[in-house]
DNA sequence: CACACTCACTGTTATAGAACTCATTGAAGA
DNA sequence: TCTTCAATGAGTTCTATAACAGTGAGTGTG
């Protein structure tokens, strides 16, 4: 048997349509895969074949397999996944702080050249611009400037953000997020960000830049955090694994 | 066929007894491992039962197999992964960056209060201290404080560390190293750094504290590293695939 | 009614055999 | 002497079949 008939492996056209059909909302979150001899068949393929495609899909996290049960689409926690600063949150709450989020600013205007350019917008378009502070222990930490992309931006401008995470909202109005690259560098804490993060000027800081791209690569929201160092450190965990990356708290 | 006799499935046992012989040096980094087909008659098992085996250590990064040519013991990059400080090194060097590492303190002696408790040395105990600079661009970028535990800095206090990484020399003395741990954090550049660095008191610098570990959980080297913020900084790659994380030049 | 058992259904692991692609090598031909 | 090409040996993908192991609902018994 040839693997294929266009220079593409079975088993990898099979995972492809699969992932295809759960991106697709075919197959829902949640919901459980037909059984694996059905698959195979439907497929005209062996068992064996179908199920190094659903290996495929299971290293993605695109599924998870339980033995006697079934196969089932996972939870689209990808966005979870892709949100440090969520995740900082999350990680913060499993110590037990209690994060807070503040909204100081919410307007659509002129995106300025930068954030244009990281975008890929137009000069002169507009976008959402979305200002806030995180706080946890009481103490405001990261102060954060966000900028929308339209027509994305319309559809969540009206969400309450100290309730709802951005990319909650983004995924509520149907936007998938797949990647995002962030850079994060030392910085000095410049008076603009000080007023909101209620420290000295010049004090250490973490300066995050971070771009969040949907599915087809368009991006989709440019972020600015400022975070404090005197509350925020980052932990890297390397083992042969592989690698985890995580926010951590500093306080005392 | 039952999956074995010890109710650890076949081809499990087969890649543990194989990453056990690379480990052991039995085969060695580099080297070809012997052809699939000879090694699945040695195990007296299937083709697709060993190459389920192989396909484990290939996740776990211990092997390297190429179509047409063999399958490779993986060189030991694992110091190579776990040493950010050195992957930066060679991030550095594939964008064409000349990186060069001067010595500026090697001595055995007492070690601090804090660096004893971070190696789980008792007090009063030596060990060796090891201070160097990195430059790159032509420009110190990076100054670096490690400690090493003994009995293993005895066997390694004499290399040329300006030619040898440290985890190399790890690696030539028979440590493994099999896990760090780092946390990251903004800061202020000291006096002492500052002597070193070339660049004013007070500039954004990143404070990296990494801790190596061995296989048996024994803390071997600490590290206390900083970073200038003008000339390097973290970049993060969020996908469904996974994290990746490395460090970054901003040279202009 | 409560408990244990059976059984059908699920994913998992293994067998054996064959045809495929890719890289290297060495001999035949120009 | 250089080029070409077929043979070889390696990993890769696939077919076909069988048995194992976890889950849970249904069934029977006390």
């Amino acid at each position: 048997m040839t693997p294929d008939a266009g220079h593409e492996a079975r088993y990898r056209a099979i995972a492809a349509d699969l992932a295809a059909k759960i991106r697709s909302g075919h197959y829902a979150p949640g919901e459980a895969l037909p059984p694996q001899r059905e698959l195979s068949a439907s497929y005209g393929v062996t068992l064996m074949t179908l199920r190094q495609a659903l290996r495929e899909l299971s290293d993605e996290r695109l599924i998870v397999q339980q033995p006697g049960r079934g196969t089932f689409v996972a939870p689209p926690h990808l966005a979870y996944q892709l949100d440090s600063l969520r995740s900082l949150v999350d990680d913060l709450r499993k110590q037990g702080h209690d994060v807070r989020t503040a909204v100081a600013g919410r307007a659509v205007r002129r995106a300025p050249a930068r954030i244009a350019a990281e975008l890929r917008l137009r000069p002169g378009d507009s976008a959402l611009r979305l200002e806030r502070v995180r706080e946890f222990a009481g103490r405001p930490a990261v102060h954060q400037v966000s900028w929308v992309r339209r027509p994305v931006a319309d559809q969540i401008r009206d969400r309450d953000f100290t309730a709802v995470s951005l990319y909650t909202a983004l995924a509520d109005a149907g936007v998938t997020v797949a990647q995002a690259s962030e850079v994060v560098r030392p910085g000095l804490l410049d008076p603009a960000a000080a007023r909101h993060l209620n420290e000295p000027q010049g004090s250490p800081v973490l300066v995050s830049t971070r771009i969040t791209y949907t599915l087809d690569a368009t991006p989709v929201v440019s972020d600015h955090a400022t975070i404090l160092g005197s509350m925020m450190e980052i932990r890297t965990e390397r083992a042969a694994t592989g690698l985890s990356l995580t926010w951590g708290a500093t306080i005392p």
